[in-house]
DNA sequence: CGAACGACCTGTTCGC
DNA sequence: TGCGAACAGGTCGTTC
């Protein structure tokens, strides 16, 4: 479920929340979690985010936490039953995660993309991109190319670079390139000042709802009028992933 | 190389 | 109302 944006609004918050503090006790509530029990406890030095990953430096190792499709931190009473919480000097932080497809581990396997607010970030993948016939979407969406980048926020980069989702990524011109970066990075940003997407299940560290919602394009709007021409938005698959866009505005070239 | 599919999971919504 | 199918923000492994 996470994207850049939501993980990033949880690094932010936690930076405020926990670094410095330590983290006394560990409830592993779900078994499967029981491995992270002594890895979490100890002085959170720093929280960074990698992609979709919160990377938390305890003591002197590193631990990723991967939130998956439903995964999200809550700082104080949790909503829901929590697979598993955390008593550190300042509160208790519960991860809610109710299909269960979060993990905790060693900072092994990291996607090996590139963060797409990295300087030259377009430059170095239009390099990468020029052989690659795969849909762009699934460029995007690709974490061993670009970083953060999921199902709604590829759908609403590339509704706003008006280019079909479908368009074989070696297709797009230099200068299409460019701005499909330069929007990316907007998109991104707007959402992460917005603290991200609540589309359903999705809250920040506080419970407070992600209100890019109210800028979604296409996401999820099937059979409604585009905003900018008014022809019906249409969704297909790609990639077994339902994909929104508009035929009139990202037509295939 | 990449597309297609199932697996991992639970919860919600939709159609009949 | 009830029931099953489809679908949901992500990733991984297998097969073709």
């Amino acid at each position: 479920m996470p994207e850049l944006p939501e993980v990033e609004t949880l690094k932010r918050e936690l930076q405020a929340e926990l670094v410095g503090k330590k983290i006394k006790e560990v409830f592993p509530f779900d078994p499967k979690l029981k491995e992270a029990r002594e890895l979490l406890k100890g002085e959170v030095k720093a929280v960074e985010r990698h992609g979709k990953v919160l990377i938390f430096q305890i003591d002197d190792h590193l631990l990723t936490l991967w939130l998956g499709m439903s995964g999200r931190l809550k700082l104080g009473d949790p909503d829901l039953p929590p697979r598993l919480s955390l008593k550190f000097t300042g509160g208790t932080i519960h991860l809610i995660d109710p299909r269960r497809f979060a993990k905790i581990g060693l900072q092994n396997g990291l996607p090996k993309g590139i963060d797409p607010f990295q300087r030259e970030a377009a430059q170095f993948l239009f390099q990468r991109a020029k052989c690659i016939k795969r849909p762009i979407k699934s460029f995007l969406m690709d974490q061993d190319y670009v970083l953060g980048i999921g199902n709604i926020y590829a759908c609403e980069i590339l509704f706003r670079a008006k280019i079909n989702p479908f368009l074989p990524t070696c297709n797009l011109e230099p200068e299409e390139w460019n701005l499909l970066f330069k929007i990316a990075q907007k998109v991104l940003e707007e959402a992460i000042s917005l603290r991200g997407t609540t589309f359903s299940q999705w809250r920040d560290l506080y419970g407070q709802e992600g209100l890019f919602r109210e800028r979604l394009m296409v996401y999820q709007r099937e059979e409604k009028p585009c905003f900018r021409c008014g022809t019906l938005i249409r969704r297909e698959l790609l990639q077994g992933r339902g994909t929104w866009f508009c035929p009139n505005c990202q037509k295939e070239d």
